[in-house]
DNA sequence: CGACCCTTTGAGGGCCGTCAAAGGGGGTGG
DNA sequence: CCACCCCCTTTGACGGCCCTCAAAGGGTCG
């Protein structure tokens, strides 16, 4: 088996790697049963290419099972804004279910592997396990969640503090999902143009003030991955002091 | 009957003035009669004063019955973003429900009436409700795509773009629930303080701007009512160009 | 080895923030 | 009924953060 495969959800979602982690909630043997049903296929998108596109009716749901991704708004002159990222175990395109035309993107900055869920499925889920479609909203609240701390970040934070904020909020996110190897390293595959998307900067500044705080000793950013050298400066700087985070829910 | 009175909720769901309006979805009586068992009083909040307070587990879910609100978080040395505003219709709460503390507050701008539900009903619209809880999701991914917009403007409209696409959003929001009057002005009852923790901005930035977009004919705010005079000039500045709303459930 | 993308750095300017102070307007109390 | 007060609005001056323009340096892949 390659490293590779093991990126790829298996067979039977009882063997789901992500099951495995404490930081998602347990399911009963019947809700695992009517999870694997309602998954259609397991597509896979690769690095810069759309999961769901921006203005089209998106006909599907989705699991995240592995790699990076991101939400986003274009305007009509072309400047994005990148909505917040996400991460194995995160749902994808439930907006698009309540609108006609989905209002948003989603791209895939690493390759990634997804559990697809037929969109007629959604309503299913709720007349047939009450228990899956209390978790549906409690993922949608928790992506709303990130919004709001993402808009606090660009409304009120100036530039360091909108890095520091986002280096520590990525880091964190991974670090619950295992993600973090020895060295306190994490997988980093975003672009400095998508940092300046996600903060409301301009490239130019974005890599400037990025600079500024490694020059400093605050993170180092190589080959893409992240490690950050002084998370309690970091923490200071971007005013947020986060609690251990709780179990969700995984679809 | 004073004009008092109206703004309050009446006794029986059955003749909330809510329902009448074309912009909410019909219930069948079985759900009318499971969301007044639900409601567990009918509480009043002055302007100014917290729905729900900041960093305080909130105890209950609501539904603004009339009235206007907000909901904002504050960083520590005082900055304070505005994520939404909320208008008559709009769940208030959710998100307490999935976390230990409150993560944001939620404030009343003018006198509000709201419909309490006790928060351990959660799960019971859930089990025993179906389309409700179906509903319940339908209106937090609502509230996400009105925080994803505002995300957008915050991050990448200048001043007088983000003005422009406020003053529409907001006026469309009242429109549908039938708050315009015949000369096309609406309540609004945001201090220009309001408007820039909303957008982003500095008060004195806002003012400025503000008043600009007013001598040159775009709209008109006196006496708390707000009137767009060139609504297409005001689409084309913030690159708006809303479609028609779908009616939206009601809980 | 060249092409392309991403990163890095400098220069200059504009948008917007901060400071300061005066001008309404509505509510309260005398 | 008037006067005062407080909050909100308005305007000017000035400075700084961040944007735009420009161009060179590195890394990777075909």
């Amino acid at each position: 088996m390659t490293a590779d495969a093991a990126a790829q959800p298996p067979k039977a979602c009882a063997d789901c790697r992500l099951r495995q982690l404490t930081c998602f909630l347990p399911t009963t043997p019947a809700e695992l049963a009517f999870i694997q049903q309602c998954r259609e296929s397991t597509p896979r998108v690769r690095a810069g290419r759309a999961i769901i596109a921006e203005h089209r009716a998106s006909p599907r749901l989705f699991t995240l099972y592995s790699g990076w991704a991101f939400r986003y708004k274009t305007l009509a002159d072309g400047r994005r804004q990148i909505l917040n990222f996400l991460l194995p175990g995160d749902f994808i395109g439930l907006q698009g279910e309540f609108t006609d035309d989905a209002t948003h993107g989603v791209e895939a900055l690493t390759h990634t592997h997804l559990c697809a869920f037929g969109h007629d499925r959604l309503w299913d889920i709720f007349s047939r396990q009450a228990r899956l479609g209390y978790n549906v909203t409690w993922l949608c609240a928790s992506e709303e969640q990130l919004v709001d701390e993402n808009l606090v970040t660009v409304g009120r934070r100036n530039a360091a503090e909108r890095i520091a904020m986002l280096l520590i909020h990525l880091w964190r996110r991974a670090e619950r999902l295992g993600l973090v190897d020895e060295q306190g390293g994490v997988e980093f595959p975003l672009t400095q143009q998508h940092i300046a998307d996600a903060l409301g900067l301009s490239l130019v500044h974005t890599n400037k003030t990025l600079r500024k705080l490694e020059r400093v000793g605050l993170h180092e950013i190589k080959s893409a991955r992240l490690r950050l050298l002084d998370p309690l400066a970091l923490q200071r700087i971007a005013d947020y002091y986060a609690k251990p985070m709780r179990p969700v829910p995984l679809l």
